[in-house]
DNA sequence: AAAAGCAACAACCGCCAGGGG
DNA sequence: CCCCCTGGCGGTTGTTGCTTT
């Protein structure tokens, strides 16, 4: 019996989106939000399957990716989870703001793999490369189905994650404990960004009442549409700016793709290189019409 | 300058888990 | 309890751009 297909694939587009289709997608879920991917690209005029929306949304447009290169102190930390977690990319992604799991995943794979194995440490085990002498399977059975499949056939080593409730950070953080945010947690009588930790920096993002309506009036200025309790939010934490603690610096880029505006309090970002690169290629978000 | 090889990453595919009927 | 639907996850593939020959 064979599997029914996610979606009716019949006249469905597949590669890569184009501009047009991105602005669809993004102006259709800025209005609406995304209540049901099955449902979102035939109300949004998209002749996508859902789970083909869903992941662009996710891992490209979501206005909160941080995009570019993983610095250094991220590669760490992916190195650091990944030992703890396995490919468990989505777990090791929830502790990474701004990251998605699938540029997690890609870096691991084209990058963090090649840096350690050239230093001698193997990927998969986190231990040192030993000769392809014994190969030990101790381990092999704490990986899922799909992992131990490629490692198998892509080398015959152990190791792999250990068992997902393991705590990392010298315990900072249990792996079942992903630091969201919930609605009743936003307090919009104090504002507190940023806190030392990187890993919570935007979750923790709490909107002060005055930038709050500010943004709204400003959101209705621009002729943007209204937004449900949730979506604006999630919106407000999108935009925040952890390097400079400023949350229309984002948005402003976002908005009008530059600096050079004569809105009051709107700053862009004074480090360009810190913020998202869509916002910094002007794309695909320029394209889209905010009135 | 052209071709081949390589690297990076966006996107797809198939499977699984959870929730609802 | 079972079945179906949906969202989500992880592995893999395809495409594109860059570098090397």
């Amino acid at each position: 019996m064979g599997r029914r297909p996610c979606c009716d694939r019949v006249g469905l587009k597949k590669g890569p989106w184009t501009t047009e289709e991105d602005r669809k997608l993004v102006n259709f879920i800025f209005a609406n939000g995304h209540c049901c991917w099955r449902a979102l690209p035939k109300l949004a005029g998209l002749l996508r399957c859902g789970k083909s929306c869903r992941l662009r949304w996710i891992n490209y447009l979501r206005p909160d990716l941080k995009r570019g290169l993983l610095s250094e102190q991220e590669e760490k930390l992916v190195i650091d989870l990944h030992e703890q977690l396995g490919n468990r990319w989505s777990k090791i992604a929830s502790h990474m703001p701004g990251r998605t799991d699938n540029e997690i995943k890609n870096h691991w794979n084209t990058h963090i793999k090649k840096k350690l194995r050239k230093m001698g440490i193997d990927p998969l085990t986190h231990e040192p490369l030993l000769p392809p002498t014994t190969s030990t399977t101790t381990d092999n059975h704490h990986r899922d189905r799909t992992s131990q499949s490629q490692d198998q056939q892509e080398e015959e080593e152990g190791g792999g994650p250990l068992d997902s409730s393991v705590e990392v950070n010298n315990g900072a953080f249990c792996t079942d404990e992903v630091p969201l945010i919930e609605p009743h947690e936003i307090n919009l009588g104090t504002c507190a960004p940023s806190s030392s930790s990187s890993a919570s920096s935007t979750s923790s993002c709490i909107i002060n009442e005055n930038e709050n309506s500010s943004m709204i009036t400003l959101m209705e200025d621009l002729g943007l549409p209204a937004f449900d309790d949730d979506w604006h939010n999630s919106m407000m934490m999108s935009f925040w700016d952890d390097d400079n603690d400023n949350f229309f610096g984002s948005l402003n880029l976002f908005v009008n793709g530059d600096s050079d505006n004569d809105r009051p309090n709107l700053t862009a970002s004074s480090d360009p290189t810190q913020c998202p690169r869509m916002v910094l290629d002007q794309e695909p978000w320029n394209l889209f019409e905010l009135s």
